[in-house]
DNA sequence: CTGAAAGCGCTAACAG
DNA sequence: CTGTTAGCGCTTTCAG
């Protein structure tokens, strides 16, 4: 009998993972002090410690995360969910953030909503479920803002790139009207006058500003656009958008678009009509995402600085969960122009 | 005094979230019943039930997954680790795994290590202390196949897209040998004898696999390739390679990538140089990713089914986790060849 | 069908 | 400096 039970709590001991019950037994010292020795909390005797650390080698023994979530009430794991993994320019956004967050211990539970709204909520819910210590999130169009804000009643929420309307919590964005005016203020320089802006979902935040920078720029030149029209951010619309110019009498000598990827649906028209870009019309994105320099011609565009972005994001959220109280930060940066060889002066005439 | 004391409490009673207890309380029963009404394992009086769904309700109780994690010995979450978040073929392998994890409950911890061995080493024990369920990891270059084996000892472990030498675990692969072959096929029929590979890292294993099938497929028409090159999986070495073909006496007519990005950077030289594609050279990709057709000319290239190997990765990981004594499993998943406009008939001379 | 109580592994008072 | 002990919120026997 005996035997029996010391062989079947061998291999109990073999299947499961020590604890800090089993390294304490092993130190001939109490649990309290094992877990004093492991956090640093208070001092410990020199020589404890070191019988301490043996068994913790010799038994190969980790904390339990989950344990010690419970004991401590916070998991070091935050929630990050983005429209669409696929963009390059939220990859780096999770990437920045990412560092960030893994320099000070956090683990960052993701989710790509794919601009799908019941999946963006589902996400949210998962991670709250999992007790996450805040989060971080790039909203997908449409996105209720009610969720978000009850969202924030709970735990620390910071809103990066786009915001919801009335948002009062932290947020990270990028200086769209400024980065704008940055690619009108280049297309005037080069001599253009009619200048055309293509744009996505008017609803996105970050579409509005751009928007608003591009009027207001050119508006500052006593200028104004020919033809503003807005679709999604993705190619096909950029497609749909350029073909819906060419055949207005609008007739634009550049095209400000909203993003990169709207500005390549633009560029592949001009490509099929083989209207000459930049010799006839000139076109700049937005994004500066890493395919930028490789169309041809090389988009000229405007930089969105989305690692720093996504850094800053995880420096707010650190904040906001060592000091729930203070007042909600606001952080915005500036991306700069890459000039590229889809602008040029306009065509004398 | 009382005012202050009451009130605190109140704010104290909304900051913590209600437990089961709370429920039990209100709704007059033990935390027993309600745990068993919240996870169906025990039949429950439909009054009792339905008192239990009022209270919890009422409270808008959500149970803990911490202290549900502690007591079911499972965390409901799995880690995934990826070397380059940026590079879109990985961010499609995550949507793939995600959606299909999702599905079964789980959550996803991600890291990408950006090919930095360390940063792997660390998002893979980060992990691990979380106690997640499972790992999916696409390796990073040179990655320890110790490490790897040393954690499968201790959760499930699936590989996907690239193996550590010895691996014995689960694993998801594309057909690589035949997809490269894929591409070769296509050329030679278009008339080509002399086609170089330019390649990445020989020691990622899809590379390895992507070199064999171009030589063995080249074999079998009786060919011999006048130039096999590596280096990374980037664009700048993609435009090395190009150039020191370009000053070799190689002088292929056609020349195959071991991926996209890779061929854009051969692209790029061949426009920098005037070099006609593909009336003067053929170039083909490896992937599909999005911006594949973009580029000018358009790249023909092989699909590398990302997703698909995402879900199928989530797959064997959840039947793994559900059955940790079957045998390993091994998919691979063909991708196939998409004609654009960077490959034509070999130029006659 | 339901309640009581013993943990899960760890932390944090509270005593020495 | 160290040990004891009461939880953290939930699941799960074991008795009713």
């Amino acid at each position: 009998m005996a035997h029996n039970v010391s062989e079947r709590l061998q291999r109990k001991a073999a299947q499961k993972p020590p604890t800090i019950t089993d390294v304490a037994k092993r130190a001939g010292v109490s649990v309290g002090t094992v877990s004093h020795v492991l956090s640093g909390a208070r001092s410990v005797a020199p020589a404890t410690r070191r019988r301490v650390d043996r068994a913790v080698k010799e038994l190969g023994y980790r904390p339990s995360f989950t344990a010690r979530s419970l004991t401590r009430g916070r998991t070091m794991t935050v929630g990050m969910v983005v429209p669409d993994i696929v963009n390059p320019i939220f990859s780096q956004l999770l990437e920045g953030a990412e560092d960030a967050l893994a320099d000070w211990g956090y683990a960052v539970l993701f989710g790509s909503s794919e601009n799908d709204l019941e999946k963006e909520r589902r996400y949210l819910e998962s991670f709250r479920e999992r007790q996450v210590d805040g989060m971080i999130v790039d909203v997908a169009t449409g996105s209720d803002p009610a969720v978000l804000a009850a969202l924030r009643e709970e735990i620390p929420v910071v809103l990066v790139d786009r915001l919801t309307p009335g948002w009062a919590g932290d947020a990270v964005l990028s200086a769209d009207e400024f980065g704008m005016g940055l690619a009108v203020d280049h297309l005037v320089q080069l001599g253009h006058a009619r200048i055309a802006l293509v744009n996505g979902e008017p609803d996105v935040s970050g579409a509005q500003r751009r928007r608003q920078g591009f009027t207001q720029r050119l508006a500052r030149y006593g200028l104004e656009s020919p033809w503003v029209s807005e679709g999604t951010f993705t190619m096909d619309s950029g497609r749909d958008q350029a073909r819906a110019i060419l055949s207005s009498d609008a007739e634009p000598t550049a095209i400000c678009c909203g993003n990169d990827v709207l500005a390549m649906g633009v560029l592949a028209v001009m490509h099929e009509r083989e209207i000459d870009v930049p010799g006839t019309i000139s076109v700049t994105g937005y994004d500066d995402i890493e395919f930028a320099g490789v169309v041809t011609p090389a988009l000229t565009t405007v930089t969105q600085p989305m690692r720093a972005m996504g850094t800053a994001a995880a420096r707010l959220l650190k904040q906001r969960i060592d000091e729930p109280d203070e007042p909600a930060n606001n952080v915005t940066l500036k991306g700069e122009l890459i000039v590229r060889g889809s602008t040029s002066s306009a065509a004398s005439g």
